[in-house]
DNA sequence: CACCAAAATGTCAGCGCTGTCATCTTATAG
DNA sequence: CTATAAGATGACAGCGCTGACATTTTGGTG
């Protein structure tokens, strides 16, 4: 820094000065300044930043998902929120039924003294994680809660309007009785996914049959349970649609149990764009969730709040996307 | 750590002697400021050590693989090393195949100023990476790497042993004719796997078929077209052994498509027990890597040429276990 | 018990940066 | 053209720790 400085013909403090984005530099001194960092390809020392700056420049993304595929997409729009703002990102798994989590945690916070966190569900829902994060006054961003309307920041994707979006494509298919799979109650998509599977039989102005529905959990095992109750009714679904992929893959389970062929017989829809998707037989339509963006938001929103000087960012709306593929046919004549 | 030097009686040097396990501090003394450490639950400022020690107490994990199921427990295996160790973990996902994957990385190690890495493949082969770290002086360790002979730390699993037991298993059903699908040619296991299918075929006085040997790439395609190929043999195989579970998942693809029903009239074995694994129809018997456990010791061998006052590791040697599910069965009579 | 080397402990500067506050420069009003 | 405030820059201490070196203590020797 005090090379830079000395090029620059300015002290080390007005380095510092451009370095941190502080306003109250002259703009041609700014350049000046700049040009010589590019110069010199000169990195600020983080750990003498975080030392002089009491904060760590550090962030957490806490995460208990069983879905890897999830977990890795988050990670990559969170590093590219902290790398494009001088941020490093601390990966905590951690498992929301350990009555250790908040000492782990706290451990973990004492140890590493990340500037803030990053939450994912089911830990949005945690009282007593919030709770602590809260009263301890470390900035967190919430992605995906339960509950939307809190004033906590948070970022989420309108699932209702992919839900309603991938049913009217069964629709289209000439589907009219189609089977709805719900998600684990605690989760936020669950709710937003039903919602938009009865939007789309509403605008269809198909009646809406609640034989049709089944309690799921998210887990591929209670897929191919709820998808046997529903192929078994006297007027079984010509379609389904799962709240996540995982229930599809346990859907096309039971269905090639009984017989079933899809999409021949049944049409199957799952919700996420898991990997899994492109595996199975047939190929399953889904909805691509936009993970990595809405992570991505999620870092840039806690930067926000952390940096004295953030720049602003636009946190565009992220849209989820219908996937097609083999497992949705036209419905059997 | 004043607090805790004043409370023990001893001066801050003494307690930065005992939080770093330097030797020539008396047993006493030592047990006395581990105490006082304890009770207040001293955490030191890892921004002060780094900036003092000149290290910053941070490795980097590199990959470029597109499974994420790999990637979490790899991550999990690494972050368990680091926390017991006091270390950082620093992730970064690249692209083995972008030019500008070094220059990248030369930011990255500017910006976090890391300590040491570790790669998996196929950066483990990546020639001028390997040579960058080398002049730069940084320590790495390698997993599974192509060329297990070299001087460079590296942990592996012997994949060999784990291929030739579960080609058992296929033999102990009386499977005679098996059906080989290669792994690309550039990862290390693959050789290794194909060893381990040879192995067992002599092991049991099996005639070696070439036609039954068909390349893949450890792509869910290329398992679907090698099986393809396999199965329109005028002897095809009763079992099929791929070389990766994504392999495995094309198998039964294409034996969907050929009407041939699993495991009744082919036996499917595949290997790395990803999640696919499970959510398959039928489910997969594989081989389950144990990577979190490797990972682990590759981050405990990193550590090890780090620190000064390294405690001695011992790392054992990990074992592949063959899991069976339902896609092996006994030889159709 | 004096002596000495080795072991144990202490002293203190300084790692590279930022916060605070002092100083200097510029722009604007009168 | 001066007065004044706001804007821009600089000087310097100190963040919490460790490395180098100084000092004290210990235990073994003759």
């Amino acid at each position: 820094m005090q090379d830079v400085a000395d090029l620059a013909g300015v002290s080390s403090k007005t380095v510092s000065r451009v370095v941190n984005n502080e306003p109250k530099v002259r703009n041609d001194t700014r350049e000046k300044v700049q040009k010589i960092i590019n110069e010199l390809n000169f990195q600020p020392n983080k750990s003498a930043q975080s030392l002089a700056a009491d904060r760590s420049l550090l962030m957490g993304l806490l995460y208990d998902n069983p879905s890897s595929a999830y977990i890795t997409q988050l990670q990559a729009g969170v590093l590219a929120a902290c790398n494009s703002h001088g941020y490093g990102l601390v990966i905590h798994p951690c498992d929301n039924e350990d009555d250790a989590l908040l000492s782990n945690l706290q451990l973990l916070l004492a140890s590493s003294r990340m500037d803030g966190v990053i939450l994912t569900p089911p830990l949005t829902e945690n009282k007593v994680l919030l709770d602590y994060l809260d009263v301890n006054n470390i900035p967190f961003v919430l992605i995906s809660p339960l509950d939307q309307e809190q004033s906590t920041p948070l970022v989420y994707t309108d699932d209702t309007l992919a839900a309603k979006q991938s049913v009217q494509h069964l629709i289209d298919f000439g589907h009219k009785r189609i089977g709805f799979i719900l998600g684990a109650r605690q989760r936020s998509g669950s709710e937003m996914r039903f919602l938009g599977y009865k939007k789309a039989l509403e605008e269809n102005q198909i009646a809406f049959d609640s034989a049709l529905v089944v309690e799921g959990d998210f887990t591929f095992e209670s897929g191919e349970l709820a998808a046997q109750q529903l192929l078994r009714l006297d007027q079984p679904p010509t379609a389904i649609f799962a709240s996540n992929d995982y229930m599809a893959a346990g859907v096309m389970k039971a269905a090639i149990h009984l017989r079933i062929s899809v999409p021949y017989e049944l049409s199957v829809c799952g919700f996420d764009d898991l990997p899994v998707a492109r595996y199975l037989t047939p190929t399953l339509t889904t909805v691509q969730h936009p993970v990595s963006l809405l992570a991505e938001n999620a870092g840039k929103l806690l930067i926000k709040q952390l940096k004295k000087y953030a720049d602003a960012f636009e946190l565009n709306e992220v849209h989820a996307e219908v996937i097609v593929r083999e497992s949705t046919g036209p419905v059997k004549v």
